[in-house]
DNA sequence: CTCCGATCTTGACGGTGACAAGACTCGGAT
DNA sequence: ATCCGAGTCTTGTCACCGTCAAGATCGGAG
């Protein structure tokens, strides 16, 4: 414990990172921030000084999470076929994987009562992510991707759909869905995207479900 | 604390309504046993003999909440106007009520990794729960309520949208939708499911996003 | 060279979940 | 009736946790 120099120069960064895999194998509930110091090779009250208390170190977790959220879904949109609707069935498509496979930060950006959502360094990425869903389906249906919340209403639907499936797969609700193999995986997720993302889908009507 | 007689007779049920409190006061995150017996008026090892740990009491805990939510959805489906539609409806808009009304029971049942998914206590009701709305689904389309999962895609859809649409209003990250008055709330909860719920919706084909 | 502020450590405190051992209570067998 | 055993609850203890206060150490500005 006394190998290192008394400062150690990127004690954050290294704290970030100890965090995320403390995270990914303790879990949002069990996670110890005594055990993310001893991770990262130092006392148990350096974290402090860098994030305050443990849901400071949380906080700044989970705005980690929706940078690597966006990164993963710009990453597979670029690789998309052409057209709007392809790059936001792959964002929602990324948006399953990365529900499944990085569980523990998942829950962490959506599920925590101990974050702190005013904070910068995580309503950002937050809004960041939400922003460039949004855009996708203003280029998709060739409109403003912002506007009052009536108008937003497919926006709305069509994260609803995605950001669900990833819970619901997650939590293994939906374990068929989670468990198959990829190639069954994918196409159960494009089957369940696709309507909605379709031009001719059903737009936001203000109509009710029967008449 | 002595008032009480040794035996106190009807723990267990008054410990689930203590842990029901517990729960909705501090979240599952920061929820205390010790706290639940002291709510209870009982030594802080009384817990351990009727639930084993604290997983056990969460996963009792989450039992109950998958009971409530179809109770609340039963009720509101009864006193739905005719239809299969309608019903699913009702259904959805419970499913969601639910979430923001008893937002830590809904992590509890959906998010926490401290509950024993195979209990019968936390199965049974979870299981029940699904089962009402691939009935309802089955319904409102004229055919059985479950398949393999291709067949299960429209159902796993609408679940998707109900549920996602509940856990984004849950967690705030729709707060526009979360806080607004109830009557706008609910229209726009209706707008978003309703062209999913529709008979003439699209099918769980086997289409992509573009041609 | 000195000193100051930032960084990290050490030590302590109350709270928590789990476990072990004991006290109490009730009902059935004798 | 009484005695015993199974079930129920309490008390006490342990390691671990997050937070706070005080001190040690380091780098850099003056």
């Amino acid at each position: 414990m006394a190998d290192r120099p008394y400062h150690h120069g990127a004690l954050r960064a290294a704290l970030l990172d100890a965090g995320e895999r403390e995270l990914a194998e303790a879990g949002p509930e069990a996670f110890s921030l005594r055990r993310v110091a001893r991770r990262a090779g130092v006392s148990h009250a350096a974290p402090a000084h860098h994030f305050g208390d443990v849901g400071g170190l949380l906080t700044a977790l989970a705005g980690r999470g929706f940078e690597r959220l966006l990164a993963l879904a710009d990453r597979r949109a670029a690789a998309a076929g052409p057209g709007a609707e392809e790059r936001l069935m792959a964002y929602g498509l990324a948006y399953m994987d990365f529900a499944r496979e990085h569980t523990a930060l998942f829950r962490l950006c959506f599920a925590s009562t101990r974050i702190d959502p005013k904070a910068p360094v995580f309503e950002g990425p937050a809004n960041a992510a939400f922003t460039r869903l949004a855009e996708l389906v203003g280029e998709a249906r060739g409109r403003a991707p912002f506007g009052p919340p009536p108008a937003m209403a497919e926006t709305y639907r069509i994260w609803a759909v995605a950001h669900g499936m990833a819970d619901l797969m997650a939590s293994r609700r939906i374990a068929a869905a989670a468990d198959a193999p990829p190639a069954e995986r994918d196409a159960l997720a494009r089957a369940i995207l696709a309507p909605l993302l379709a031009r001719d889908a059903p737009s936001a009507g203000q109509g009710r479900a029967r008449g």
